[in-house]
DNA sequence: CTGAAAGCGCTAACAG
DNA sequence: CTGTTAGCGCTTTCAG
């Protein structure tokens, strides 16, 4: 069963020819190098013994790798996915792409890039690097960056346009008479979501209203921790007369939903809801969710696009992939108030749908 | 920027002694062989140059490969992404694993399998293979089928107890009183597909009810198809009387609810609706969904252990994991109905939540 | 047209 | 204790 697997010497061996000979055939450059009749036989050869080559040694010969690696924070979540495909099929043609992550845990660490730099990889793709992994990392490689808002290196990155993105969402809120906009956050040292608050914020004070954050920020992208979260901090919300969440992720967004409707809230009757992400569960759930759509696939073509300018030599700066509101039943009109300060007591039971 | 990479002969120059004193160092076998301070003056150099050894080229050396493969069909369904959390954790201590997806489509066929194969790996693992590529598979490394019944290579394979699961799912919908069910079927002819209809109607039949086939099967995984084959097949459905529809997969379900909901069927009222997987999301769609949870993190533990038994020379024939039916509001009883057959003509529209 | 030889970066025997 | 040698599987000059 587990036949040693056929090397180009065994082929060369069956042959009676040279290894250098099958090896040109099998990479196909026989064109007045090699004869057809052997050509033939050692095509045979090859048929016969499944011959494939060791990609690892050829890379190590040819120093031209066929991989190129992408490090992504957690891939159970479904944007990630679908920027890995995008990806995947942008740079289909030339290189196939090998995932690594965490094997355990939030985020990946310095650690499981290096294991992918220490391979032979023709590029690096860096999802969502934290300020932590940025400072110890050194390039080896080309390298880009995807969601990495902040870092300054001079690396070519793939970001979000997600000023646009919070001003939108902000603008939307404002219009429905928001003033006081509750944050849950994630990983509030991490470029993207800090950028993500940072716009935010600055839109809603620009129109006259405040983000109040949570009392804490998720620890994990999950819809307990969104849960929990909201819990948490609703009391502090509700006393300072919040009538809209926004949530760093769709995900969390999923959370405070939950909790909102356990709390007897009615949404978007009592409580706004909104996310950033939509990925397409969002429209599914109750309410649907208004959320901010990252174009994840779009994401992924373009960090291949720019990889591959960066492995020729022609780097690109800055992609901007551009994001879209997606308005949706989960955000309405805000609770007439009087002060900016109310309290909501109780809750008016609407039924909760 | 690009600085080439460092190597063992470049330090070994830098400090002044050969090479396989470097290789001895870095790989921490100083015992005994390499003196003090000779040790101290390559670690020094080494942190200087940043030299971390090639991977590849110490795999090419020793044989013994550090990463396995993972190959699945569609990364973006956050199952896969779930089990390959479990697998990772569970291989983490002596091996990384190194995600291979189709660049494009639906499904993986030979050539990814082949790609990853053409690595040096210690070993490989085949999620939800078709028959397509098994026919043409040849193992090379040791490997470990998941979510493959039907596949009778002699291969060690790490399975779900689908059969528990269908039967489980059966006698639900059986003490709700239905005698009808639409099954809304993916991939009828991969394995893990097979499995789940058969059990399911067997189970049905057994207890004198029916299984009725959509008009056509899902193509792809997603939402808009659930939705495409439920409006294509409902009429047919209708006509004989069922009551409930399963799917093969959640997030078809997910698309069979939004079209039942579009055509003005309450649920569970004059439709129940299940699915199989319980991905974490169906717990918070609207409404709930009634779903056999597959317990993708285990499976990958299992796979991870199955694995390193196999590497070991100790393959365990078959794994079964165990899965569990999670009962939510997407289910209840069927709307008493006097025949075998019904005419469930129009809609007595209750209001669709 | 074809084979022998060198070398990619590393490790593992074996001498000194 | 340390360096030299050989070789992993492949590609690539360079002679013949």
């Amino acid at each position: 069963m587990k036949t040693k697997r056929a090397t180009a010497k065994d082929v060369a061996e069956l042959v009676g020819c040279s290894v250098s000979a099958v090896s040109l055939v099998v990479s196909g450059r026989t064109e007045g190098r090699i004869n057809n009749d052997l050509r033939d036989r050692i095509e045979a050869a090859v048929q016969e013994l499944d011959y494939r080559p060791n990609q690892s040694a050829r890379t190590l010969a040819t120093r031209s790798p066929s991989n190129i690696a992408f490090v992504c924070p957690d891939i159970r979540n479904p944007f990630f996915g679908e920027v890995f495909h995008g990806l995947s099929a942008s740079v289909a043609a030339q290189y196939r792409v090998q995932l690594r992550v965490p094997s355990s845990g939030l985020d990946f660490g310095i650690d499981v890039v290096r294991d992918a730099q220490s391979e032979n990889i023709a590029g690096l793709i860096l999802a969502a690097p934290s300020s932590g992994v940025m400072e110890l990392f050194r390039s080896t490689c080309p390298t880009v960056l995807l969601e990495a808002p902040d870092q300054t290196l001079g690396l070519p990155c793939v970001d979000l346009n997600l000023e646009s993105a919070a001003k939108g969402l902000a603008q939307h809120l404002l219009a429905m008479g928001h003033r006081r906009v509750g944050y849950l956050s994630y990983q509030p040292k991490k470029g993207t979501f800090v950028v993500r608050r940072h716009h935010l914020e600055v839109a809603m004070q620009e129109g006259g209203a405040h983000l109040l954050d949570a009392i804490a920020s998720a620890g994990e992208l999950t819809i307990e921790e969104g849960e929990a979260r909201f819990f948490e901090s609703w009391k502090h919300w509700k006393e300072n007369g919040v009538t809209a969440v926004v949530a760093a992720d769709d995900i969390l967004a999923y959370g405070a939903i939950r909790a909102a409707k356990k709390a007897g809230l009615h949404i978007p009757g009592q409580l706004s809801v909104a996310g950033f992400n939509d990925i397409p569960f969002s429209a599914l759930i109750a309410p649907p969710l208004t959320s901010v759509d990252f174009r994840a696939y779009e994401l992924g073509q373009a960090a291949g696009a720019a990889m591959i300018n960066t492995i020729n030599g022609r780097a690109t700066n800055l992609t901007v992939v551009e994001t879209e509101l997606h308005l949706r039943a989960s955000t309405g009109a805000a609770t007439p108030l009087k002060g900016p300060k109310r309290r909501a007591s109780g809750t008016s039971s609407a039924p909760a749908v």
